[in-house]
RNA sequence: GUCCCUAUCGUCUAGCCCGGCCUAGGACACCGGCCUUUCACGCCGGCGACGGGGGUUCGAAUCCCCCUGGGGACGCCA
């Protein structure tokens, strides 16, 4: 389809320059995907693929596609698509075009088994499922590599009236060679690999070829996605051939495995990236922690979305597999909540408080509560956590350090504070320290001496923030009930 | 088992392509100190790696070969 474009003032018309216009005006042509098969939630590993597509997507101004890849119709579901989507989203990740469906596209999967058929590139076969499970079994115990014998193969095509599924019939001989944009020339024998099924008994098509299929009809020009998936890539490659389909770049990522080296899965803790939500943990930590895993530009390892889109490339993305950090991921956790803004993260943090049905209506606002907290906080769930007792009605006091500090000798310094604060006119944290030392120096006392038995009075802990700014975050009124109540406590 | 990929601190990585600037840099974790009303934050310091063996070279983390370790694939899953 020749492209539309203005030639002003330029006689020329060699077709060098008319390519080099067309480039020009296309801007960038690349066109990536993420193809995720719905049987689940999204997960770090995919996460991370679909970042790099995505990331790639944005720096080059190319298209970023999402394919959902259902052709397992018994185990895809809507549910599991809307999770994905919504991860997607979560993450900050938007794609140009779809979701698109190969559900929706078997009619042209099975018009192209037909076309194999047809050009006698395939060929039914009729070996049972079980058959098939014995001898690949006898292999695995004999030491052989297990692959189809080509017993139908070498039948020739006898129509017969038995179920049965259709293979690929692969070139035999030499190699197959491609240049991964990651790792290299990778080369398979082509001897190794054997006459895959395309078409189920079911007449439903089998992943390899409908990959092939629909990157090719998509337009994808670079196919990136992780590494386990090179194995598939020759066999990809012969059917792109076969298929009449320019080859795409491909980019293979190295996988994320757990601390015991092993594919990452649920035993090494959580492997769903909206657990990572609902554990408290920011989007940007997230995104910016699986960037890190795999790929990296020098030193830096703090990146806002914007960089990276700025930085990202495959050029320094690692060979070899990482294993998942959780600890580095909660590093970047409570680097983004300590530099975000209150005002979004009150927001968030409004969210987890609500889920545990706390009420945030009423009480301190929440916003001075994050600004106290951001510091001291590794995850939203830590920061709610700790917003309680600034939201609570009644203060949960610590045994511990009640015992500790909510003590005889306490109650005349606190007692003293509560007269001092009853009559002092501002209440904000410069002034009620000026209060605080005035206490401290009428009764010839050391800070630590008063602030310890106050916090515990007010937060019902021996840690937190400084104790002039939690009296102002709580208001007068709540201060002093908390400190009388904490006397009545001592007396009683 | 066969094939494919891979190999720098415990972990993520810089350096490797284009050998000398590497007594190998940064980050997480860990340990110690400082700051401090507490807990954190922060700051300073410490611990800690080129898997092994052969080559090539005046010189190798960097180039070549072998071994070993690790991962993946070998489905009518994707």
């Amino acid at each position: 389809m020749p492209l539309q474009y203005k030639r002003v003032g330029c006689q020329i018309d060699s077709p060098f320059l008319f390519f080099r216009s067309q480039e020009t005006i296309t801007m960038s042509n690349l066109r990536v995907r993420f193809a995720p098969s719905p049987t689940g939630y999204l997960h770090i590993g995919g996460a991370r693929t679909a970042l790099f597509n995505f990331l790639l997507a944005r720096k080059q101004q190319g298209t970023f596609v999402l394919r959902i890849e259902d052709t397992d119709v018994a185990r895809s579901t809507q549910e599991s698509v809307n999770a994905i989507l919504q991860a997607m989203d979560w993450l900050g990740m938007d794609c140009d075009e779809g979701p698109l469906y190969q559900s929706d596209r078997f009619d042209l999967y099975r018009q192209k088994v037909d076309q194999l058929l047809a050009e006698g590139k395939a060929y039914r076969c009729y070996c049972t499922a079980d058959e098939l499970e014995k001898k690949r079994e006898d292999a695995l115990k004999e030491g052989r590599k297990p692959k189809y014998d080509g017993t139908c193969r070498e039948r020739g095509e006898v129509s017969r009236d038995l179920p049965c599924v259709v293979r690929f019939k692969a070139p035999q001989g030499g190699a197959t060679t491609f240049h991964d944009r990651i790792k290299g020339s990778i080369s398979f024998q082509n001897d190794e690999l054997d006459d895959l099924i395309i078409q189920r008994t079911d007449g439903t098509p089998t992943y390899n070829f409908v990959v092939v299929i629909d990157d090719a009809e998509m337009g994808i020009n670079l196919v990136l996605r992780g590494d386990d998936h090179i194995n598939n890539t020759p066999r990809q490659i012969m059917l792109y051939e076969a298929l009449g389909y320019p080859v795409p770049d491909f980019a293979h990522v190295p996988m994320i495995l757990g601390a015991d080296k092993s594919r990452l899965s649920k035993r090494h803790g959580a492997t769903s990236v909206m657990a990572y939500k609902d554990m408290g943990y920011l989007p940007e930590a997230l995104v910016n922690y699986l960037v890190r895993l795999g790929w990296s530009h020098g030193d830096q390892e703090i990146f806002s979305m914007k960089e990276l889109i700025e930085l990202f490339s495959l050029d320094n993305v690692g060979k070899s597999a990482s294993v998942f950090n959780p600890e580095k991921l909660l590093w970047l956790n409570s680097h983004y909540i300590k530099t975000g803004d209150p005002a979004r993260l009150s927001e968030l943090l409004a969210e987890h408080l609500q889920s545990e049905g706390v009420d945030v209506s009423t009480g301190p606002a929440l916003e001075a509560i994050v600004a106290a907290l951001q510091d001291r906080s590794k995850t939203l769930v830590e920061m709610a956590q700790q917003a309680l007792c600034f939201l609570c009605e009644k203060v949960d006091v610590d045994e511990k350090a009640a015992a500790k500090f909510l003590v005889d000798k306490n109650r005349q310094p606190l007692e003293a504070l509560v007269r001092t604060l009853e009559t002092w006119k501002e209440w904000d944290e410069k002034s009620l320290d000026t209060a605080f030392k005035n206490v401290l120096e009428t009764n010839d006392l050391k800070f630590g001496k008063l602030a310890q038995p106050t916090r515990v009075a007010l937060m019902g802990d021996t840690k937190g923030p400084g104790i002039c700014l939690i009296m102002q975050i709580l208001g007068r009124e709540k201060t002093i009930d908390r400190l009388k109540e904490a006397i009545g406590r001592i007396s009683g």
